[in-house]
DNA sequence: TGTAATTTTTAACAAATGATAAATAATCAC
DNA sequence: GTGATTATTTATCATTTGTTAAAAATTACA
């Protein structure tokens, strides 16, 4: 049922099974909080179906860290591992279909599956991936390089984005992104 | 021998037993590579005197993702974990006292032994944290809070590390980074 | 369909940062 | 120590990005 997930991939016969039984689904709809600044993450999120943020605020703008679609896994490592308040959001942009599994429960599947512990290694070691080719983008590109380098990698996803989440995203304003379109 | 790290305190009897089996220790001199560009990162490194950074160049500028003193943990990551070639340098900026475990010895021990790769784990959700606050600060924050930020969290690291480096860490140039300096 | 709300674009100006060059200061090698 | 090398600062100008405001386009919905 929850198949396409590389995280899984990785787990064996008696640890699959496991999670089959821990894992519950969610809906959100649009502008729901999968998980709201100040709130301790409990969950890892397997997004089926839809779009999440993962992002925070300033007092004038918001940032966003990542985009997750479908076969996105995602949680708020910090918040998550140390069940400490998140410094994020998670927001649904679109109606979102997530398999879940809470902290409880995967803790207790790691302690007695050497799989499953592997399995959670591979998955923080991609976000690890991510981020630091995030960085490297960051100090590397200007905006319009990172827009273009966006397009380049996002294609499709560009069209469920909208403009002022792309900039937040790129780390610029909304009239910033519109006047880099307009050069190309 | 080799403590004072907190991966190790993660490790059971046994494990700790085998990884100071595997540990070897390297030494560099100011300006030398642990690991050049190019090259496949095999090997876990534990600084236990000196200071290194992982940086990468264009084909004018320099950047610096981090820098990694005493009781660091450094490796590439992507390249380490897929054995492909690395798109950073980790270089010695002082005379560089590391012990490291090879990707073969590791992988054997965390084959054999749970507790070592709920380390790995734990050293690699630490670097995911990391990278995740460096994304953050870098949307959120223009050159000169950067430059407040890392002061306020690295106050004695500043006097080991060139101007020029600090300001390819923060990804601005050296004659920036020297005019935010100067109106303060 | 028509109106309101939202999103995107455009414009004008301010602030931050990059690029280049030159001056000064600090460090290194002999 | 002395000269050469390297690192840092200062200055000037160009480019990028932020801010604000208004116009135009798109979307939502009654």
């Amino acid at each position: 049922m929850y198949t396409n997930f590389n995280l899984l991939a990785e787990l064996n016969e008696t640890a699959n099974q496991e999670i089959q039984r821990y894992l519950k689904l969610k809906k959100f709809k649009k502008g729901e909080y999968l998980l709201k600044k100040g709130q301790v993450c409990r969950y890892i999120f397997f997004i089926q179906e839809g779009l999440v943020k993962i992002c925070f605020t300033n007092e004038t703008r918001e940032f966003i860290m990542r985009f997750f679609a479908e076969n996105g896994i995602v949680t708020v490592i910090d918040s998550y591992f140390k069940q400490s308040p998140s410094a994020y959001d998670v927001l649904a942009l679109e109606q979102t279909t997530v398999a879940c599994i809470s902290k409880t429960d995967l803790d207790r599947l790691c302690n007695e599956n050497h799989s499953a512990e592997r399995a959670l290694r591979k998955l923080v070691t991609q976000a690890s991936m991510n981020m630091m080719e995030r960085v490297s983008e960051m100090l590397e590109e200007n905006a319009g390089e990172r827009y273009a380098h966006f397009l380049a990698l996002n294609g499709q996803l560009v069209n469920r984005i909208s403009l002022g989440d792309l900039a937040s995203y790129l780390g610029i304003t909304q009239v910033s992104l519109s006047r880099i379109r307009a050069k190309k």
